[in-house]
DNA sequence: CGGATTTGACCCGCGC
DNA sequence: GCGCGGGTCAAATCCG
């Protein structure tokens, strides 16, 4: 096979410069292209051009061949093997290589320039090539120049797959990299995980530890804030209310029923009419297991809205969601959409999203039940947010004589002194459901509210879910952050779940609640915590109006 | 082909 | 008892 169009030719051209007359004597031809000939002629910039151009003279390649052999075989002149040429020599035409062609040319210049008046070797190149194409013009045939045209098909194919080849590595070894990014992000949120599930547990052990050392020690599930159940029970109510439904026999439905008598008798005894608030004072004062199965239940009823801006069709709040269901809810043109927490087998986490009928662009998005798997760093704040407000909806709808003592209203007053509502309770039976409101757009800077279309204390807006009237009890100042809700309400809750399982409040309990309300009343009053608070927020949803459908939901 | 979604049917609570 | 509405199931369908 003739590689005369190759590295050796070009070597020999180079060479050729050096020893002009071999250009007429062997190498005429291969200079012959008008349009390479014209082109470099009129470039003005001719060095960067036989460079960047290399392709068509090859120039690079031969002069780094002649610097692999300016010692023995500079003076021969002999164009060498072609087996110097390499495939990866072609890549020195590429933008990359360009430069390295240039230094060659630098230094190939001070060569020539000790035998040759000429100040640029390439122009002499370009003079000298092109003066003998044009002599020898006539000699060459018609198949020879096609022949010529193939063999620079041929190599800027090569050069291509070259460079494909070269893309293809490169976008390997990002990948390569990205996966041990994506490895180590993974890693580190496992572990920071069970960090977080270490301390949820000691926290719980030592205040436990501290409230009833005879007491059981429960472990418990990572953000599952409710109540911990005594070791060795039997029934789970929770994942009995769901999973182990069946169509045909007593259904989910009727053991909740069942649960709710069973409860409404033992409570019974102790006073006739009940409110669900009631029920779990008054759980509070009989076993933890009699506690657990009812607060299980009430658990499980509680429910947390929020409602936010968003153009996806849900919220991203970390978890993974299947949608098993769909209904056209009354009085609202917009469909609701049943979605259950599939990150665990059994979860019984549900929610219902459903835009508001008023304003569209809201979404409402209703919480029911506590995670019983280890949630990622970015599933935390919701469900956290979630699960207390839910304690806190057990612990926070008695009586206001109770109320008084109770910690979610010094939360409420302390973490919501003024007037602006974001979240709402509603402490009704069968549901009951605190709102919160995330419409309002963070404030720009010192707090002053801007526009907020959809208050949070109109009900109606939340369909049947609240429809029920609702117990305004927490109000936001402007600018005061959902998630700061969520934080209040997880801590708070840690006290309402103690309070739970370790029976009747206790004044240690009491002093707790006002611990936690300062707490959270220096937080809030920082406006970098809120600032940065914010930002989680807004993510939060933006996030998931950029990633419509992607990201950690699934059902997105 | 397996998982997710869709959608009609069913169950249940509640009000009349 | 009946109808309505909410919630759920599960077969059918879709989709990657």
């Amino acid at each position: 096979m003739d590689r005369g169009w190759s590295g050796l030719t070009l070597d020999s051209s180079s060479l050729d410069l050096l020893n002009p007359n071999r250009i007429t004597h062997n190498n005429h031809r291969r200079f012959s292209n008008p349009l390479t000939m014209s082109r470099i002629d009129e470039d003005d910039d001719q060095k960067t051009k036989i460079s960047t151009n290399g392709s068509e003279f090859r120039f690079p390649v031969s002069l780094s061949g002649i610097r692999d052999r300016e010692d023995d075989d500079f003076s021969s002149g002999v164009a060498g093997d072609n087996d110097r040429e390499v495939p990866g020599e072609v890549d020195f035409f590429s933008d990359k290589k360009s430069r390295v062609c240039r230094e060659d040319d630098d230094g190939f210049r001070v060569k020539k320039e000790e035998q040759d008046d000429r100040t640029d070797v390439n122009t002499g190149l370009n003079l000298r090539t092109t003066g003998n194409t044009k002599s020898d013009e006539s000699m060459i045939d018609d198949g020879e120049s096609s022949e010529m045209e193939d063999k620079r098909a041929k190599n800027e194919l090569v050069k291509l797959q070259d460079e494909l080849k070269k893309m293809t590595m490169d976008n390997q070894k990002l990948r390569e990299l990205l996966t041990q990014v994506s490895n180590s992000y993974t890693s580190l949120q496992m572990h920071l995980v069970s960090l977080m599930q270490q301390q949820q547990q000691q926290n719980n052990k030592v205040i436990e530890a501290a409230e009833k050392p005879e007491e059981t020690i429960v472990p418990r599930q990572f953000i599952d804030l409710g109540p911990t159940r005594a070791v060795g029970e039997a029934e789970d109510v929770s994942n009995s209310s769901s999973e182990d439904r069946t169509r045909s026999g007593g259904s989910s439905a009727a053991e909740k029923r069942s649960n709710e008598v069973r409860d409404g008798k033992r409570l019974g005894r102790e006073e006739s009419p009940e409110t669900e608030s009631n029920k779990i004072q008054k759980v509070n004062s009989t076993t933890p297991t009699t506690f657990d199965q009812s607060a299980e239940a009430t658990m499980r009823k509680a429910r947390v809205s929020v409602r936010a801006r968003s153009e996806a069709p849900m919220i991203s709040d970390g978890c993974q969601w299947r949608k098993y269901g769909q209904k056209m809810a009354k009085g609202n043109p917009c469909p609701r959409a049943y979605y259950r927490c599939t990150m665990a087998t059994g979860c019984p986490v549900r929610k219902q999203v459903q835009r508001c009928a008023e304003d569209r662009s809201i979404l409402i998005t209703t919480y029911e039940g506590n995670h019983n798997h280890p949630l990622p760093p970015a599933a935390v704040a919701m469900a956290s947010t979630t699960t207390a407000a839910a304690n806190m909806l057990l612990s926070g709808s008695m009586s206001s004589q109770d109320g008084m003592m109770n910690p979610t209203n010094l939360l409420a007053r302390a973490v919501l002194p003024c007037s602006t509502s974001m979240a709402t309770i509603s402490a009704s039976a069968p549901f009951p459901t605190v709102t919160l409101d995330l419409t309002h757009s963070p404030p720009p800077s010192n707090g002053s509210n801007p526009s907020s279309s959809a208050a949070a204390t109109t009900n109606n807006n939340h369909n049947s879910l609240m429809q029920r009237p609702q117990q305004q009890m927490t109000n936001l100042p402007p600018g005061m952050l959902p998630h700061v809700i969520g934080q209040a309400l997880y801590n708070q809750s840690k006290f309402s779940g103690l309070q739970f399982s370790g029976g009747s409040p206790s004044t240690a309990a009491f002093s707790q609640s006002h611990a936690v309300a300062d707490t959270i009343t220096a937080l809030t009053a920082d406006p970098n915590f809120t600032a940065a608070l914010a930002a989680v927020i807004s993510s939060m949803i933006n996030g998931s109006n950029h990633h419509d459908g992607q990201g950690n939901n699934k059902s997105q």
